[in-house]
DNA sequence: GGATCCCGCCATAAT
DNA sequence: ATTATGGCGGGATCC
C-alpha cells in the first residue's frame, strides 16, 4: 500500500536499471534545498516537500534532521518547519563548537581510554610512517570529552534522542569543529561518538549500525558542501574533511581558473575506473592533503571575530557576488542582482566564510571545484529529470568529472 | 568481497 | 485510536 508511483522515468526510456545512485540521500538533500532555498523564505512542510520530491515522507526526515542540526531548518511544529537556510549555518556551528569546548572542559572521560586500546588491538596497525593520523589522536582526544559529556545527561527517557539522526549529526560536526585531525573516517567518528561511555561492553557490537547512518549524515552534509569526501592520505581509507567553515578564494570571476585534472578525484568514490585518465592515476593523485593543516576548526574566537567580520562585510557588500556554499539555481544569474532578499542570506555566509584566512591553494581550487560540481550535478538532475534525452552525452561527462 | 547506503518495517512519541 | 517521527538493519548496489 504504500507504493508511491516511480516518480521520474518511465515514460520513453525503458530500461533503466535501477541507480541507487539517483536515489541518494545527499542528491535528494541537494534538490531539497534548491526547492527552498529561494528568496521567500517560507515554511516547509514535511508532507509538500516529500510530494514534490516524489520520495516517501520518511526519508525527508532523515534531511531535515542534519539540516536542522546545522541550523538550516528549524522546527516549528508537527510537519512543520521553517526554513533558515545556509545563513543559519555560522550560528549553528557557532553554538555546536561552543558546546563542544564546554564538554570538553569537563572531566575528561574513560570513553578515549577504552577506545584506544580497543583501537590498538582490533587493527594492531602497521601504522606507516607516522602514526600520526592513523587513529588521529586528536580526534579521540576531542571525541573523548564529547563523550564524556554523553554520559552524563542521561535519563532513559531521552534514550531515544541519544541514538537520533540528530544527535548524531551534532557529535559529528563537533568531531570536526574540535579536532585538529584534517579527516576522519566514518570508521573511526562511529567509534568514538556517542561512545556511550560506561561499559564498551554494548558499544562494540554495532559500529557498523552507526557507520551506517554516519553515512546517511555525511551524504547530506556533504551535499551541503559543508564535508568533503577523500582518502586518508596513508592509507587510501575514504575519510571526510570538514569544509565548513573555511575560506574560499574570494575570485568572483576568476572561477574560470582550469581545473587541474587532479581535482578529478574530488569526491566520488575513488578511483577512476577510466582510462582516459590512467596517466593521471598515478602521479599526484589527491594532493589536497599534503600537510596536516591546523585548520579544519575555527576557533572559537576566529568564529566571534569572525561574525563581527562578515558583518562589516555585509554592510559595504560590494556586489558581484559569486554563489554561496550552495547557490545551484541562482548561480547563473550569478554577479549583478543578487540582492533580493535571499541575497543576503547567501551573502551572510559567504562573508563569513572568506573572512577566514584562505588555506591551501590547491585545497581552495578543488573546494571551489566540488562546489561548482554540486551545482552542476543538480543542474543535470533537473535536467535529466526533466526530460529529452540528453541523459546520454551528459552521462558520460559527468561521469569523468566525478 | 568489502564499502556504501536505500528501503521500509515497525516501535515510539505526539495528538 | 490515529498520525507523526524516526530507529534500525536487511540486503541491493557500487567499486
Amino acid at each position: 500500500m504504500t507504493s508511491l508511483p516511480p516518480p521520474y522515468l518511465e515514460s520513453g526510456c525503458r530500461h533503466h536499471t535501477y541507480s541507487r545512485k539517483q536515489k541518494s540521500l545527499g542528491l535528494l538533500c541537494s534538490k531539497f534545498v534548491s526547492l527552498y532555498d529561494r528568496v521567500d523564505a517560507e515554511s516547509v512542510s514535511l508532507d509538500d516537500a516529500a510530494k514534490r520530491l516524489g520520495v516517501e515522507r520518511r526519508r525527508i526526515y532523515d534531511i531535515v534532521n542534519v539540516l536542522e542540526s546545522v541550523g538550516v531548518l528549524a522546527r516549528k511544529a508537527k510537519n512543520r518547519y521553517s526554513w533558515i537556510g545556509f545563513s543559519g549555518i555560522p550560528k549553528a556551528l557557532f553554538e555546536l563548537k561552543e558546546e563542544a569546548v564546554k564538554e570538553m572542559s569537563r572531566t575528561d572521560s574513560p570513553c578515549a581510554k577504552v577506545l584506544e586500546d580497543e583501537e590498538d588491538d582490533k587493527l594492531s596497525d602497521q601504522t606507516g610512517d607516522f602514526g600520526d593520523y592513523k587513529l588521529n589522536p586528536a580526534a579521540v582526544d576531542a571525541a573523548s570529552s564529547l563523550c564524556s559529556a554523553a554520559c552524563r545527561a542521561r535519563s532513559v527517557t531521552d534514550n531515544r534522542r541519544e541514538k537520533s539522526l540528530g544527535l548524531l549529526t551534532q557529535n559529528f560536526v563537533k568531531l570536526f569543529l574540535t579536532t585538529d585531525a584534517d579527516t576522519v573516517s566514518l570508521d573511526e567518528a562511529a567509534r568514538l561518538l556517542l561512545g556511550d561511555g560506561r561499559n564498551s561492553s554494548q558499544m562494540r557490537s554495532n559500529n557498523a549500525a552507526k557507520v551506517r547512518r554516519l553515512y546517511d549524515i555525511a551524504n547530506v552534509l556533504c551535499s551541503m558542501n559543508l564535508l568533503e569526501k577523500t582518502q586518508q592520505l596513508d592509507t587510501r581509507k575514504p575519510a571526510f574533511r570538514w569544509l565548513g567553515t573555511k575560506g574560499k578564494p574570494k575570485a568572483d570571476n576568476d572561477v574560470t581558473v582550469t581545473m587541474p585534472p587532479s581535482t578529478k578525484q574530488w569526491n566520488k568514490r575513488a578511483f577512476g575506473t577510466d582510462i582516459t585518465n590512467a596517466d593521471y592515476k598515478r602521479s599526484k593523485l589527491n594532493p589536497p592533503v599534503d600537510k596536516k593543516l591546523s585548520k579544519a576548526c575555527l576557533r572559537i574566537d576566529d568564529l566571534k571575530e569572525c561574525n563581527l567580520t562578515a558583518q562589516k562585510q555585509l554592510q559595504n557588500s560590494q556586489g558581484g557576488y559569486v554563489f554561496g556554499p550552495f547557490q545551484p539555481d541562482g548561480a547563473s544569474k550569478g554577479s549583478g542582482d543578487v540582492e533580493e532578499k535571499g541575497g543576503n542570506k547567501v551573502q551572510d555566509w559567504e562573508s563569513l566564510a572568506s573572512s577566514f584566512r584562505p588555506q591551501y591553494h590547491n585545497q581552495a581550487l578543488s573546494e571551489l571545484f566540488g562546489h561548482y560540481m554540486e551545482a552542476w550535478k543538480l543542474w543535470y538532475v533537473e535536467v535529466a529529470q526533466g526530460s529529452r534525452n540528453l541523459q546520454q552525452p551528459c552521462k558520460s561527462v559527468i561521469n569523468q568529472l566525478l
